[in-house]
RNA sequence: CGGGGUGUGGCGCAGUUGGUAGCGCGCAGCGUUCGGGACGCUGAGGUCGCCGGUUCGAGCCCGGCCACCCCGACCA
C-alpha cells in the first residue's frame, strides 16, 4: 500500500468525544469514524487489524473442530418466540417490521438461529460432538454505548455454539475452547487475558467464564486473590467477610425520631455500620413477592446475586409494596412482615446484638439476633464483596481490578435445543436433547483492547500477528540522492519476500512521515535516507523500543523477512505456553 | 429512562451589551526550507444542529425539537 493513496486523515489533536486512549487513537489514526451513536465504520488500517484478528479466531476455531457458517441478521420474530426471548429481552433487542407487516429482529446473538440451522441437520447421534461458529454482526440497542469500539451497538462477534450428547462431554470441551481462547488473546498481543468465573446472565445455564483485559478503563469489577488463583467477576465473587460474634443480649425497642438511614440511626445510637442491619425491599421474585433482601449495615446488596435467587432483574419495591406486608419503610425489618420472601445474607446472621427496625414509625430494635429473632429465613450470599475481604479458597485477601471482557465462554445446557425442539436418535433409537455450550468473542473490542493496553502516547504498538502491516517505509526526501527509487526498490523487494508493506512515498517532512508511522503503529519500520544512503544502508527501527540499527541496502529485505518471522515465532512461543483452562 | 454537558469549515476552539463570523491545525498553489508534526505569501472551504418566535436586524434573546458526550440505571 501506497501512503499516498491511503483514505482517511489523521488527527494531531486528541478529539473532543474521545474518553479512552483507545478510542482517541482510533480516530487520530483514522482507523474507525462513528456514523451514528456505537455505530462506525472501518477504514482500511483498521479493517485490515479486524481482518488478521479474524484470521486468528479462525485458525483457533477449525483448530478444535470448528465449522464455520454465516447465518442472516435478520430474524423473523417466531424464532425468538420458540425459546420465549421475544418478549423476556428488553428494549435491547430491535424489533421492527418488513414490508408485508411481518415482525423481524436484528440478531443480538445466534442461539436462535444455530438451532434453527442445526435441527434439520444433525438428527443422528454419530453426527456429535459438533462445534458450529460464525464471524457476523450483532446489533444490541444498548441504552448507552461508549469507548470507542469497547461497547457498541452494532458489532463484530465470532459466535461459535458446540452440541454435546453428555454434560462431560460439554465440559470436556469447554476447557478445550477455554484453552482455545487463551491461545487466540496470546496470538493477538494480550497474552495477560484473564479467564474470570461469571454470571450467565441472559444466556442462561451455570457454568460461565469471561475473558478479561485488566485494565483500569474496563467496564467490570474483577475480584482477585492477592495470594491463591482465584479470581471471579464481582457479579459472582465469593469471599469471607469480617463477622463480629458477641454474647446475645436481650432485643430492646429504642426510640429513634426521624432517624430512617442506616446511617443515622447508627450515628445516634454511636455504634458502627456493621451493628446493624438493614433492609432493601424489591418488587417481586419470580412468583411475585416481594422480596426483603437483609443485609449488615456496612454492606451492599448485589443485586446480580439477587437476581439468580429471585430468578429475575431485581426492582426496587414502591412504598406501597413495602407497606403491603406490614414492614414500614425506614424502619423496616423482618420482625412481623409478612406475605413476602426474605432473603438474609450469612453476614447478618454471623453478627450479634444488630440494630434493626421494629416496623414501627420512629422505633428501632437494639440486640437483634437473626437466629433467635427471625430463625426461618432464606439465608444466601447477597453481598456485594469489598477490596480486602477474604479469598473463598485461601487465607489470601481480595483485590479489586478493572477489566474488559473480551470473550465469553458459557455452558448452556438444553435451554434453547429444548425449547426448540432439537433432537437426535442415539444407538437405540431414543431421541435426546443435546446439550449446548457457547462462545463469543468481540472483534472490534478486540481491537481497541490491544489499543488501550499496547499503545504509547504516539500512537498504538501493534504486535505483528494484527499490525495493519508488517513493514513501514519512510522514504526521507524522496526527490534527492536516489532516495525515491531505493525505497521503491524495497517497497518491491518487501512485497516480493511475502511482506505486508505500507510505503511512505509521499514527499512530506520526516516528522510528519514519523508522526504518522507512530500513529499506525507497524513494528518493523525502514526510514531510507540520504544520510545513511552514503553508506549504502538503510535504517531499521522497532516501534515501541529503542531498538534500531542499519542495514545494506540489499540485505533490508531479507532482515525484515528473519526479523519478522521471529516476532511471529515468539507470539506462537507464548500461545503455546497456554495449556491451562482455568 | 433519570441527572449533567456540548452543538460555529475536516479536527481543536474563540465569538463582548443582538449589527450579518474568526483563530490554530489541516487542505490547494507558489516560494524559502528539510532527519521527529518548518516558515512566508496567496487561496478554497461555514444553511453557526433543526424548526418556529421576538426584532429594522439573531451565532448571540425566547420556545420547541434533534444529535452527540459524560454520570447513573441497564447490559449475551
Amino acid at each position: 500500500m501506497r501512503m499516498r493513496t491511503l483514505v482517511g486523515r489523521r488527527y494531531k489533536e486528541r478529539p473532543a468525544e474521545a474518553t479512552l486512549d483507545s478510542h482517541s487513537l482510533l480516530l487520530r489514526g483514522a482507523y474507525a469514524r462513528q456514523v451514528a451513536n456505537g455505530i462506525y465504520s472501518l477504514l482500511h488500517p483498521g479493517y485490515r487489524v479486524v481482518r488478521k484478528i479474524e484470521a486468528i479466531i479462525r485458525d483457533e476455531m477449525d483448530r478444535v473442530g470448528g465449522q464455520e457458517v454465516l447465518m442472516p441478521v435478520v430474524l423473523p420474530r417466531e424464532l425468538w418466540e420458540e425459546t420465549g426471548r421475544y418478549q423476556a429481552v428488553g428494549s435491547e433487542l430491535l424489533r421492527f417490521k418488513d414490508r408485508t407487516d411481518h415482525d423481524m429482529v436484528l440478531a443480538m446473538t445466534h442461539e436462535e438461529g444455530v438451532v434453527h440451522l442445526a435441527r434439520h441437520e444433525a438428527g443422528s447421534y454419530k453426527q456429535y460432538p459438533f462445534m458450529i461458529y460464525q464471524i457476523q454482526t450483532k446489533f444490541r440497542d444498548e441504552p448507552r454505548s461508549r469507548g470507542g469500539l469497547i461497547r457498541v451497538r452494532e458489532f463484530t462477534m465470532k459466535d461459535a455454539y458446540s452440541f454435546h450428547r453428555t454434560a462431560e462431554d460439554l465440559d470436556d470441551y469447554y476447557r478445550e475452547c477455554a484453552i482455545a481462547y487463551h491461545r487466540i488473546f496470546a496470538r493477538a498481543g494480550i497474552p495477560e487475558t484473564a479467564v474470570v468465573r461469571s454470571d450467565s446472565g441472559m444466556m442462561g445455564g451455570k457454568i460461565a467464564h469471561e475473558f478479561m483485559l485488566l485494565t483500569d478503563c474496563g467496564e467490570d469489577s474483577i475480584l482477585k486473590c492477592d495470594t491463591c488463583r482465584y479470581i471471579a467477576n464481582a457479579e459472582v465473587a465469593e469471599g469471607r467477610i469480617p463477622a463480629f460474634p458477641e454474647d446475645p443480649k436481650e432485643l430492646e425497642k429504642i426510640h429513634t425520631p426521624g432517624k430512617k438511614t442506616i446511617e443515622d440511626v447508627t450515628a445516634f445510637l454511636s455504634v458502627p455500620l456493621h451493628q446493624a442491619a438493614k433492609v432493601v425491599f424489591y418488587e417481586s421474585d419470580s412468583e411475585g413477592r416481594p422480596v426483603m433482601a437483609l443485609i449488615r449495615g456496612d454492606l451492599e446488596v448485589n443485586e446480580s446475586k439477587l437476581a439468580r435467587l429471585v430468578q429475575r432483574q431485581p426492582v426496587p419495591a414502591e412504598e406501597a409494596t413495602i407497606r403491603k406486608t406490614g414492614a414500614v419503610p425506614g424502619y423496616a425489618s423482618p420482625m412481623g412482615a409478612r406475605d413476602l420472601r426474605v432473603i438474609a445474607d450469612p453476614t447478618v446472621g454471623e453478627s450479634n446484638n444488630l440494630v434493626t427496625g421494629a416496623n414501627e414509625d420512629d422505633y428501632h430494635y437494639r440486640n437483634f439476633n437473626l437466629d433467635r429473632d427471625c430463625p426461618d429465613v432464606e439465608i444466601a450470599d447477597i453481598a456485594t464483596l469489598r477490596e480486602g475481604d477474604g479469598c473463598p479458597r485461601c487465607k489470601g485477601a481480595l483485590q479489586m481490578r478493572r477489566g474488559i471482557e473480551v470473550g465469553n465462554i458459557f455452558q448452556l445446557g438444553t435451554r434453547y435445543t429444548e425449547s426448540m425442539g432439537m433432537s437426535y436418535l442415539d444407538e437405540n433409537g431414543q431421541a435426546h436433547t443435546p446439550i449446548m455450550g457457547c462462545y463469543g468473542i468481540g472483534v472490534g473490542r478486540m481491537m481497541s483492547s490491544v489499543m488501550e493496553a499496547r499503545h504509547d502516547k504516539f500512537g498504538p504498538i501493534w504486535p505483528i500477528s494484527i499490525a495493519p502491516w508488517e513493514v513501514h517505509i519512510n522514504a526521507i526526501k524522496p526527490g534527492e540522492g536516489g532516495v525515491g527509487e531505493v525505497a521503491g526498490k524495497l517497497y518491491d523487494d518487501l512485497r516480493e519476500a511475502g511482506l505486508e508493506v505500507i510505503f511512505d512515498d509521499r514527499d512530506e517532512r520526516p516528522g510528519v512521515q514519523f508522526a504518522d508511522a507512530d500513529l499506525l503503529g507497524v513494528p518493523l519500520r525502514f526510514i531510507v535516507g540520504a544520510k545513511s544512503l552514503a553508506n549504502g544502508n538503510v535504517e531499521w527501527k522497532i516501534r515501541g523500543t529503542d531498538e534500531k540499527g542499519e542495514v545494506p541496502v540489499e540485505e533490508a529485505a531479507h532482515f525484515a523477512r528473519k526479523w519478522v518471522d521471529q516476532a511471529y515465532a515468539e507470539i506462537r512461543a507464548q500461545a503455546n505456553a497456554k495449556t491451562e483452562p482455568f
